[in-house]
DNA sequence: TATGTTACATAACATTTGTTATACAATATA
DNA sequence: TATATTGTATAACAAATGTTATGTAACATA
């Protein structure tokens, strides 16, 4: 009924994701996201009604890039892909994770009530981690989770050895992780 | 030679560290300022000559804020106190923590040149920690910061147990650090 | 007391940003 | 081919914000 549509939606959350991974989520501008694609503002509210309907794809679509960095990962052991995906993703995108720590609503909102759970289940079959009970699988877990997340922000604010690859924070956490299993075995006893 | 100042830099920087700390340092404004001071924005230009200057006295009385955190802790163990001073501000201060991990000029910047020296001297010091080498020790270090900074970022969004004390962060904190030392200690041999 | 200085209130200005009105051109359909 | 529809560019509008111009009143000094 009308002509064909020179931009589609993709093409400007691709903009907006350029502009939220170098400046900020907070400087995303409408003019700026023209101004990405060669267009007027116009396209943009061709396809979204608002800006917030814009960031709302925005933010699926950067959950969707957490998710498949995640699924590339698949040794086996949940701690090790979970935690090789979260420092990818503050490496590779480390504006973007800092903004998501920063925001309220963050990606890992529904840790507490969808993740934990899982996870502790997996920690049960795990060989290595045989005889604790429940409330002490927890505390590891959260020991685990709480390094993660602070070698994480690490990474992406650049306070680690410039010197650093991906394997070496790995191992750190590798490492860091058989430190808090290893101590729990020992006051066990 | 004139009428005396009704509004001093002061209460301008009380003004904007109370915006900062409920709504954000990015939400600061001139007039949001004036109006928690009953005043017009005259008085701030009176006192600085732009938003940058004001915004370089909020940063130093942030900073003196950690300071006075710091000080205020002194159990003999710069770990501890740290750690403290750390979770206090992370906790009392929450919005401005999360400002602050975001920022790139964060209040940690020189750790490496300033402060990490300074703990590797304590560190040798200090009875538990004997035996091992140097690059031991900053191993270990880099751990405990690690998990530090982790902890720290998790009380101040809130994704923590919330019945969860000031104390019992710091029980996590020690034990976090005993899990450390005492691997170290096993591996070593 | 008279005068110059200056802190403050008010209002205006310039810029940025989200949004919308208008005009035009492309395209499907009659 | 003629017409209605719709995507796009342009420009304008409204609100927010940093900044400044202007007027007024208070205060020190002569």
């Amino acid at each position: 009924m009308g002509p064909k549509n020179k931009f589609t939606k993709e093409q400007i959350i691709d903009a907006a994701f350029e502009i939220a991974q170098t400046e900020g989520i907070n400087n995303i501008t409408m003019r700026k996201i023209a101004e990405r694609m060669g267009s007027s503002v116009a396209p943009i509210y061709v396809n979204f009604q608002h800006i917030g309907e814009l960031m709302e794809s925005l933010k699926e679509r950067i959950l969707s890039i957490g998710q498949q960095l995640l699924s590339e990962e698949s040794s086996g052991n949940p701690f090790y892909d979970m935690g090789k995906a979260s420092l990818r993703f503050a490496i590779e995108y480390s504006v973007l994770f800092r903004d998501l720590v920063m925001s309220d609503n963050s990606y890992m909102q529904n840790y507490d009530e969808e993740v934990a759970p899982v996870l502790i289940e997996e920690m049960k079959k795990d060989p290595e981690l045989e005889g604790f009970t429940e409330d002490e699988l927890k505390t590891i877990l959260l020991k685990m989770r709480i390094f993660q997340i602070g070698l994480s922000i690490m990474a992406a604010k650049g306070s680690l050895p410039q010197n650093y690859e991906i394997q070496d924070l790995m191992d750190i956490l590798s490492s860091a992780a058989d430190d808090v299993i290893q101590s729990a075995r020992l006051n066990k006893k």
